[in-house]
DNA sequence: GCAATAACCATACTCGGTTCAATAACGAAC
DNA sequence: GTTCGTTATTGAACCGAGTATGGTTATTGC
């Protein structure tokens, strides 16, 4: 018997697609996003530049692909019962920071985020990703809350939450060691939470 | 003796920048914003593409000039001693909530909202207006809450107010009268500081 | 094998934005 | 009112991202 592989043509789509991610990846990371065109990449992936655009829809998204962050959404839709959806989310980065990620994944993170900080117009296209996510935690919580307060909450969550990652990048670029960095993520995460439970008072009254 | 007018030169650049402006917004009224070209607007404003340029440095620019939106850093560096910052911008929005703005404006501001909203990618440059004022405002708290904290509470602040923004668009939009939007506004914005003030469980708990 | 389908390609195009050399309009000084 | 340096403006060529199109090739299901 024969396990029924993805036909041939799936895999060689599949084939040109990671050929371009990863072209394009390394010519960002060795020259940075802005002095690397399309054609390059098209050329340097030996593929038409309408079939580099049939896969990704942008340049920026040759960047960011798989860069989309937490479902924020989900996780609040799947929470247990019983639990606030602050105390869900709370409880998925108070995971994630805990988790040290392995050398290798950081290099590659490292190397990410340096492309995304290379370049204005890809940190705007970062920022419209988390954008979505706002839209979409504010419909899942407007059953509970209303569409007005729903649309506070959500917006407040986002931007802490990309606050939060724009602290963990820069700590990264700062040569700080990875220890230190894990460590400090982790007090920021219970920062941000905290904040965004109790309010700015919180931090107000010291 | 003679009042000290601006010199000729002077004067006609500003009739230039105010006729490209005028006839860009036109267009972008009876046709929205991505169905305009720049090279249209040059034409019918009757100068070069280049010059177009050298006044508006975006296409985008030509339909946000003026909706800055308020400088949040300045309004939190200026406020009397003895307030908190969240104070201070509180009272600022509850005034400009408080007042009623005269039918004319309302009109053009309707039709401004109206092509903001006809195009993603402007929404997207609206959005990063406000991503500058964040981080101009995050580096004003820094001083008094270090910079972590300071950053989280830009966002969540900033935030908070693009979505406020957005909530009165829609209602403008909407169809509904202007003191009806007027009241919703006022509600609105306390809602918003409240949430800020107070946390996430200020409303959770009801 | 044989069509139908889907990936792919080359090419030309649109549009936003820049560059640059040439020119026109202004301001100030004589 | 002529001269001269400055500055706004122009036109036209150029660049890069993204789209449209019509044709070619390879996989698939029969």
């Amino acid at each position: 018997m024969v396990i029924a592989v993805a036909g041939l043509r799936e895999r060689k789509k599949e084939q040109t697609r990671r050929r371009i991610a990863e072209v394009a990846l390394r010519l960002f990371t060795e020259r940075g996003f802005d002095a690397v065109t399309v054609n390059e990449i098209a050329e340097a992936a030996e593929v038409a530049k309408a079939t580099l655009f049939a896969y990704f829809p942008t340049k920026e998204s040759l960047a960011l692909h798989g860069v989309g962050g937490d479902p924020l959404a989900e996780i609040v839709a799947r929470r247990p019962p019983g639990q606030t959806f602050l105390e869900a989310l709370r409880a998925h980065y108070r995971a994630f920071a805990a988790a040290q990620p392995p050398e290798a994944d950081l290099d590659a993170l490292l190397a990410r985020v340096r492309v995304i900080q290379s370049s204005p117009a890809l940190q705007n296209a970062a920022n419209a990703l988390l954008y979505q996510q706002r839209q979409a935690l504010a419909q899942v919580l407007a059953d509970e809350y209303g569409p007005t307060a729903a649309a506070l909450m959500a917006a407040q969550v986002a931007a802490s939450l990309l606050a939060l990652q724009e602290t963990y990048f820069q700590r990264l670029l700062s040569g700080a060691s990875a220890e230190d960095v894990a460590r400090a993520l982790r007090q920021d995460v219970e920062l941000a939470f905290d904040l965004l439970q109790h309010g700015l008072e919180y931090v107000e009254g010291r």
